[in-house]
DNA sequence: GGATGTATACGGGCATACTTATATCCACAA
DNA sequence: TTGTGGATATAAGTATGCCCGTATACATCC
């Protein structure tokens, strides 16, 4: 596993990251020879970088207006969710039966990492690890880069819901319930618990959203 | 509906046609230069065509190496059926309720051109545009996106079925049984009816692929 | 006073030039 | 003869500069 081979990869892996941690907030405008001058390289690797996170939904670009941070309103939520729980669904579907024991104890061991971690930074990451823990064999690369892709899209909003230790708690109750179901091979319950989970998610979150006012418009 | 505001653009939707019918094959290196050359503008807005339908999934590039025609093997077109099941059983669960009658004979002039129209080139662009027709009221943008993106990346093995007049008539029956149940608001016949129908698509496209040994891979 | 036209500034698209990385081939040695 | 090392060529990555489209503000006309 080798790091990032470009300038542009480099770029977007940190604003991806910026983005994700709420360091850079939704609907700022991301200038090409600011960004240039903050990285220290020029403008092109950090178009590279945009595009690249506007293909993956982060950034939103306008023909010779310019890309800012994608702003997305609860009814985008909704939708990011309702895919999630397709998507996954699916994955979870097709994995269960082919799930190796080393990957469930893996899956188990992020759990516990989960609760040991102090770095409010680090749940995000570690909560998407225990997710694709679960999918790794569902035999579709597609399906799962899908799901990544949508973790991604998601993920600063996902931390808000992290942050919150109560939806933290009944969370890591939730993933211990679906690790077991998926243990004992009853894909049809680690299913249901994991419609269930998203759908807790999206109602907090886009309760969340709508209170704090987050979901203006462009 | 305005044109393609930017050279990149323009270049992405040429390459993207091209290769969908086929002009340009699987596996056919992209250089960046030349294309320059052959297009009469430099290799900057290449660039971005090129980055553009690399997250289409219709080109892959290696870092320094450049980029080609991505390479499907059977596998991989499977993995993209499976999706499509996936995710236009959902569309068309969330779409049927709320169909406008309008829309559903919108998607029945298309059928009709499919049946007058002598122009294999077209048969994609049409065969799509009946499908996302019945998907329109399904309230899910992203859905959608993801759709018509999947689209795009098996449009070139499509049109291959496409061209077969068998599978053509075939499907022109399953296309209007699709309809007629939407019209019924049958959801669950008219997803029966549609993944019947993607599964046919399926398996004449992977054994057509393996015969014709297009699935070698890089 | 409101609407329409015009000037100016800002910023992104595109072109050109330079740098760096990878692959290929040839020379030389074991 | 084969393998390894280095030189060279090719093509992508990166830097910089210019041009043009869009926006904002101010002025002018109705």
């Amino acid at each position: 596993m080798q790091g990032p081979r470009t300038v542009a990869e480099q770029v977007a892996n940190v604003l991806r990251e910026a983005i994700a941690n709420g360091t850079i907030k939704a609907g700022t405008p991301l200038r090409q020879d600011e960004l240039a001058e903050q990285f220290g390289f020029s403008r092109m690797p950090i178009r590279d970088a945009l595009r690249q996170l506007e293909a993956e939904g982060i950034v939103s670009i306008h023909p010779t207006k310019g890309a800012q941070v994608a702003r997305m309103d609860s009814a985008e939520i909704s939708e990011i969710y309702a895919l999630r729980e397709l998507l996954e669904s699916e994955a979870l579907r097709l994995s269960v039966p082919g799930l190796a024991g080393a990957k469930l104890d893996e899956a188990e061991q992020v759990l516990d990492q989960i609760d040991a971690e102090r770095n409010v930074g680090r749940w995000g990451a570690l909560n998407r690890a225990f997710h694709l823990a679960l999918y790794d064999a569902c035999g579709n690369h597609r399906l799962l880069g899908l799901i990544e892709a949508h973790h991604n899209a998601a993920d600063r909003y996902v931390r808000i819901l992290l942050s919150n230790l109560d939806y933290r708690n009944r969370s890591q109750t939730e993933h211990r319930d679906l690790l077991a179901a998926c243990r004992r091979r009853d894909g049809d319950k680690a299913i249901s618990i994991l419609r269930q989970h998203l759908r807790e998610g999206s109602e907090t979150l886009v309760s969340a959203i709508r209170e704090d006012g987050l979901s203006r418009k462009s």
